[in-house]
DNA sequence: CCCAATATGTACTAAGCGGTAAGTAACCCT
DNA sequence: AGGGTTACTTACCGCTTAGTACATATTGGG
């Protein structure tokens, strides 16, 4: 049997740290689209050269697959944490101003990758296209089950549709992300964050 | 002096319509976005070979160009009309049922190509993007000229933040082509569209 | 009926694409 | 010190890319 766990790998150390090369794959992914980007333009990024990509990631698409998870845990953090809060208001609140903060904020490429990394796309992204998706429906169900307990727990009138709820709440979240690829500001994403909850039964 | 207009063509006339190639690449960069479309798929779909489209269109950023210029003439045809509607009300309002019919209409492709042309993209389509850009700053700036002279009407109450208004209206339009783009029923979009009428002033 | 002018089809270019084979370097264990 | 294992470097693969040279075909006008 051998041990699991990450120690005594066995065999020549990598060189460069698979974490902060994965950053690195990201942001050009984000900035360029999945088509946009060339094998080159993520090796020179990451400071790799290609086997050692290949051998650590597959192959560029699996390689952007991951970047999107890491997207999700690290840049996009603000999502998961908001469905916590106690009140639907407060929920959709703190997702719009969590997404104007993060979208322009400019220590970043604007926008979101998981929008604009294969919106539309060649053939040959075509899975990733799907992926990202999936990914966007997944955010909206989750607002959508977040709403519905919220009726059930009588914080959402019973008449409330959770459902055109939950796509409005996405339709804004997702224009926020074109407004900053735009050139929008934090300020004027939390100005326009604030007028869609007037929208918002409380 | 040399005659104007289209008359009396010398040479070899051309064996096809620029008008309905135009139509058929706009289709295709609509589809896949600029990065994702080659000129093979441009030349396939407009049934025509490249030194025809070279000389008919100079190159591959200019029929994307003049591809954009048709699709805001046809498919995206909603906008300006709902510019003249007698109030800010309505204009949001034929603004966004406009756009849930057209982004989400099963006959061409979901979406917006001002929108997803190119999003993110690589550099040789940077001057591509920053066009897309100006279209849809362009956009908005004609909904805030519009809401202004609403104020100035008395339409809307001089306490009414124009430019957030129209920063609002154009995130939920632009996010609308994201939802499209997602698989979002007309429908689906409508009940979105209402939804988003509730934070306007009336 | 030939000429000027334009369009077309074929065949081509140089460069870049995603991906890999093969040899060498660096590590752990015995 | 040697063997097993893994990573790194260099050089390459076949293919596609955007764009073009050139010869041929088709028109109107003199």
């Amino acid at each position: 049997m051998s041990a699991v766990g990450s120690s005594s790998p066995v065999g020549r150390p990598r060189a460069f740290d698979t974490d902060t090369a994965l950053e690195k794959a990201l942001e050009v992914f984000w900035r360029k689209g999945y088509d946009g980007t060339s094998l080159s333009d993520l090796t020179d990024a990451m400071g790799i050269n290609k086997p050692s990509l290949y051998a650590a990631f597959g192959n560029k698409e699996q390689l952007f697959l991951k970047a999107i998870e890491k997207y999700e845990s690290r840049p996009c953090a603000f999502f998961l944490p908001a469905l916590e809060k106690p009140t639907a208001y407060e929920v959709a609140e703190h997702m719009l101003y969590g997404a104007a903060a993060n979208m322009a904020n400019k220590d970043q490429p604007q926008g979101c990758v998981v929008i604009q990394g294969a919106l539309s796309c060649s053939e040959a992204a075509a899975a990733v296209k799907e992926a990202l998706i999936n990914r966007r429906l997944e955010g909206q169900q989750k607002l959508l089950q977040r709403f519905e307990r919220a009726k059930a727990e009588g914080d959402l009138p019973a008449s409330v549709d959770a459902e055109t709820l939950a796509q409005y709440l996405g339709t804004v979240l997702q224009g926020m992300a074109i407004q900053a690829n735009n050139g929008a500001t934090p300020e004027q994403l939390q100005r326009v964050a604030k007028m869609s909850l007037l929208a918002f039964p409380r």
